[in-house]
DNA sequence: GTGAGTGCAAACCGTTTGCACTGAC
DNA sequence: GTCAGTGCAAACGGTTTGCACTCAC
């Protein structure tokens, strides 16, 4: 795993809470995957690395790991929730329905849209973690 | 229940399912609340209504809306669907996470932003019913 | 050495399913 | 009269919890 991992178990211990081997396997489990993971997925890989490793404990780590900060967790669609590692931006994804893929949008465009419904509604939007999810080229080209 | 209601019944038969007193009651629960209600919601104000009906009666009456286009679906938060009977345009939602207060958006702004983002990334967005969750201008007031 | 964190097993709870009965058509 | 729809009860699967043990600090 990249040196960045070190900061994310910096934060851990900063926090106050301990670094041990399981965490550090759903860490790496976590950033094993491309964009967002399932719970199971962190799991399955996490007990590849380790095949001690409990599925409560995998529950337990990453609700720590949303409530420090390390993770994010967006639900992709019907009764599925994803979870990847936290960007130093907030950040906003594109997800094709039909191919899975993942793609990040600019941040400008989705304030953009915010500050519009804030003048026309007042309404503050808070989600900094927007997944919409459509088609994207390549499979708009495979439709035809 | 409104005149209405006579259309969706029409619209359940027309597609040749059969009109329940269950599934008027269920129907109607879906419309007593406002905006989004939960299955839980719905189930308990049905239930009212007829206490001898079934949860899995409602499952099922739900999943059945859903598919015949009475109803549309949107996960609310965190392990929250909401359901609300449909509604002729495609629509979006402001909800405010403070209070639950519900606004209906102008879709112009929405089929601005999507063109936005089919134009830079070609991603055609097919989410037809977003719900976004953000800070009413009221309870913005009240945090001062 | 101590208590946070873990693995295990059981509990929990929302959802789904199988089945015999009922009532909409 | 027929079969889609229902209520009931049991099964299911993902998530949470209690508890004794372990190991990070």
């Amino acid at each position: 795993m990249s040196h960045e991992q070190l900061d994310y178990l910096k934060m851990l211990r900063r926090q106050g809470y301990r670094v041990t081997p399981q965490r550090i396997a759903i860490l790496d489990a976590i950033c094993d995957g491309e964009g967002h993971s399932t719970l199971g997925e962190i799991y399955a890989r996490a007990h590849r690395l380790d095949p001690q490793i409990d599925k409560s404990t995998v529950y337990r780590a990453l609700e720590l790991f949303e409530k420090v900060g390390l993770v994010l967790s967006a639900e992709l669609d019907r009764h599925e929730r994803g979870y990847e590692i936290i960007q130093p931006e907030p950040h906003h994804h594109l997800i094709c329905k039909n191919c899975g893929n993942e793609f990040g949008i600019d941040n400008q465009l989705v304030d953009k849209f915010y500050g519009e419904l804030k003048a026309q509604y007042g309404y503050a939007i808070t989600m900094d973690h927007l997944v919409l999810s459509g088609i994207c080229p390549d499979c708009q080209e495979d439709q035809t």
